[in-house]
DNA sequence: TTTTATTTTTAGGCTAATCTAAAAATTTAT
DNA sequence: ATAAATTTTTAGATTAGCCTAAAAATAAAA
């Protein structure tokens, strides 16, 4: 059975919603990520269904089968690797390259992919740090705790970022704060969440509280 | 103005007929091509005449405007840097490579496909000897003559293939007789236009008049 | 607990790309 | 030059994916 490429959005964005550990995804999340309307959103929802790629009870939200995970996880597998590919082979910056994985993760082939881990060296994690699914669907797991949650005193190393829209990796970029950054946390301020850092021990300066709560780091 | 892929692989076989030297594609010649009916492809070829993309006279074929020239070059080109990529860095073989080649050669970027072109070190020609348009949609020429138009004696290296279809490609592996293989015309066979032929200074072998018609050999 | 607000679904329509069958135009052959 | 064959176009239908507007179901508030 063929999954056009419209059905595998539709995957990936129900797959995003549960991954946050939501039971099911509703008819209204699924159209605001989609930008489409709630109509045609019950309209995919039951060819997805019939095609056994998910779960659908009317008002009551949508899961996914296993083989609507296992479908959604390869696209992100296959996303994933394509940004590695276009930063580490092609030279990209890391907030450049989302686009270009949205229409590459659609290519079919899974013996290119394969080839295409090994070629990069089966990376773990894609450029944002998020982690890259092998061949067969397995997540690598790591410590990482968000940079709000650390206390005065404490160390770590940026491992993630919690969103990867263009400004914010643009901003991280102009912090000099990306993946690998060494981060000491000076001073909390409670009133707005912001935070002083001693940035790569060198560099002392001082973040949002946005930031703070879209940085993942490794102690 | 977007393009759909459909759009695109229309202007890819238009391109490909008028290359051949007809003064206009037929919508018969293209509803063959594309395995759709005829009818299809005289709604589309409409489409493209008002996308200003073809010129269409009733009864009269299809010719391609600048536009739709320029836009079948660079999908010429997307794919072969594409078939360069699998051959070189993926380690595929000449035969696997087109299926992959034709998703491939829909994705957007521009940017990509020239940073694409510099990491595979601007090759001029595919794993099939075809050439590769250049950013501006200059394409390399070669002195290259069909094997079936050498004489005996003469002597030529392999450079070309004029069908890239898979059962031909993995027949010539068989008959070690790929791109850079050495050849020296023995003796003609006037009767079925088979020749026996030396290969690479120590083999020799017979080939049909089929392969000989399909091969081109730079002297 | 009834009213109000929100969410979801249904109904009906639109466009791109396809099809088959039939009509019109062109080409080939007698 | 007219008939026969072929090619091309038109007409009308279909499917996927989308829309808006209205109806139905559920959730929230008074």
């Amino acid at each position: 059975m063929k999954i056009s490429k419209t059905e595998e959005n539709y995957l990936k964005v129900i797959f995003s919603i549960l991954e946050k550990g939501k039971p099911s995804a509703s008819t209204n999340a699924i159209s605001k990520k989609m930008q489409t309307s709630a109509a045609s959103v019950t309209d995919m929802v039951k060819r997805l269904a019939k095609k056994k790629l998910a779960i659908h009870e009317s008002h009551k939200g949508v899961k996914l089968t296993k083989r609507g995970g296992q479908i959604a996880t390869m696209l992100l597998r296959k996303h994933r690797l394509w940004e590695v590919f276009l930063v580490d082979k092609l030279d990209f910056l890391w907030d450049e390259v989302h686009e270009m994985a949205e229409e590459l993760e659609h290519i079919q082939s899974k013996e290119m992919i394969d080839r295409l881990d090994s070629f990069l060296g089966n990376p773990k994690f894609d450029p944002h740090g998020d982690p890259i699914p092998d061949a067969e669907g397995n997540f690598a797991t790591r410590q990482q705790t968000p940079l709000n949650e650390f206390k005065v005193g404490e160390k770590g190393t940026v491992v993630g970022v919690r969103e990867s829209s263009t400004p914010f990796l643009q901003y991280l970029d102009q912090l000099d704060l990306g993946l690998g950054s060494k981060v000491e946390i000076l001073e909390k301020f409670e009133y707005d969440n912001s935070a002083k850092i001693l940035l790569n021990k060198s560099k002392e300066i001082v973040i949002t509280g946005k930031v703070c709560l879209n940085l993942f780091l490794q102690k």
